[in-house]
DNA sequence: TCGACATACCCCCCAAAGGGGGTTTTGAAA
DNA sequence: TTTCAAAACCCCCTTTGGGGGGTATGTCGA
């Protein structure tokens, strides 16, 4: 029996969802945490096979919440579960050490063969992030880490010799990433540049 | 028995939400649709007492659907359903006929106790939900037509002048109702009010 | 060792945005 | 009929942004 932790604000779908791996026969919810906060603490009692985690906590990004639990728990196997289904999200779990990835409008089927696959050690996606994940290998740009953090500084609305005070470098060496950023996302002005990062969430 | 039909993406949530509501005595669930258009195909053969209704439905604009729907069958009862807690959107949502309002994030119970309450001809909203509205009332901004309809041009990555042709005004007047956008929505620039706008969902 | 890439820097020039101050018309509510 | 807000308009002036060119590092892997 797959021991399953899950990991999600919305209690209604836990509700359900523990309903419906409860029946399954496959596999039991051992816990159910409804922000980061419970999540980490209730790991600390004990790690369950697989964690069924959802991106958007009230408390915490999942992404970030997900390379943090791998760094205390490696053995620890992660399945996103959410409704994202932008690529840079995915590629970010996955970098961050998720072991699976399942889109919240699968039918439980689908999921329940993904905690099978990831509790004995494989690498999961549903069928439809599978197909969107090669579809935009190639495509998709990329940011550099000092790429992303100059954007988030002008989604914040700082202008360029703001930015260039607050992270030390020249106004002119701001302005050039972010001719770069437009260029990089095909964005015609600052308003197109920021929907397109927020949009893809890229910050 | 309170007939109810769930209109929502997430087949995970719609299979454990049904459960739910069959087990609890109060409501059976009659039909589920996954998307716009299976709901308006649905609601042809019959009505529910009862619509369950998710705003980010793949194929629509759940608050432009809610709108369509009571204009076609001012009888029926929506009770949205979603993880959105903007006040910006409960206040289109209930101003296009929904008869209540529930986050996800809301345990079981009150879901039920919502679903009864909207059945019997109530207005209903959750506890977190009402206690948003009451707060926000005052301090929020509420954007004119014409000031949303700019807006949206302005995240688009029009310029003033680009704005001013499309909607045949001078970009004088333009530059005005753009200089009032950044006011009203204390942005001080346009990578913040376009990070405002997506942010509240404003447009 | 060569190229690719990230990082950081610089110039000119003009268009767009933003801060400040205004006015008029219109239509609906008080 | 007055009052009020939305909608549309206008000018001056400064700052910021964006298009076009560049250059010089250092790292890393082929």
């Amino acid at each position: 029996m797959i021991r399953v932790m899950i990991a999600d604000d919305h209690k209604i779908l836990t509700e359900g969802l523990s309903k419906l791996i409860n029946e399954s026969g496959l596999a039991v919810v051992s816990a159910v945490a409804y922000n980061a906060r419970e999540c980490r603490s209730l790991l600390a009692f004990g790690l369950p096979d697989v964690l069924l985690l959802d991106i958007n906590l009230p408390d915490a990004d999942g992404t970030e919440l997900c390379k943090e639990l791998k760094t205390i728990y490696p053995q620890l196997k992660i399945l996103a579960l959410t409704s994202y289904d932008e690529y840079t999200i995915i590629r970010q779990m996955l970098e961050n050490g998720a072991s699976g990835y399942i889109l919240k409008s699968v039918m439980s089927e689908e999921m329940l063969e993904g905690i099978e696959a990831v509790a004995a050690g494989e690498i999961f996606l549903c069928r439809e992030v599978d197909r969107l994940m090669k579809s935009q290998t190639e495509s998709t740009v990329w940011l550099t880490n000092r790429e992303r953090e100059l954007l988030k500084l002008v989604v914040e609305g700082y202008t360029n010799p703001e930015i260039a005070r607050k992270i030390f470098l020249s106004p002119e060496t701001v302005k050039g990433y972010r001719k770069n950023l437009l260029l990089k996302l095909g964005a015609k002005n600052t308003a197109a540049l920021v929907k397109i990062a927020l949009e893809q969430k890229l910050i």
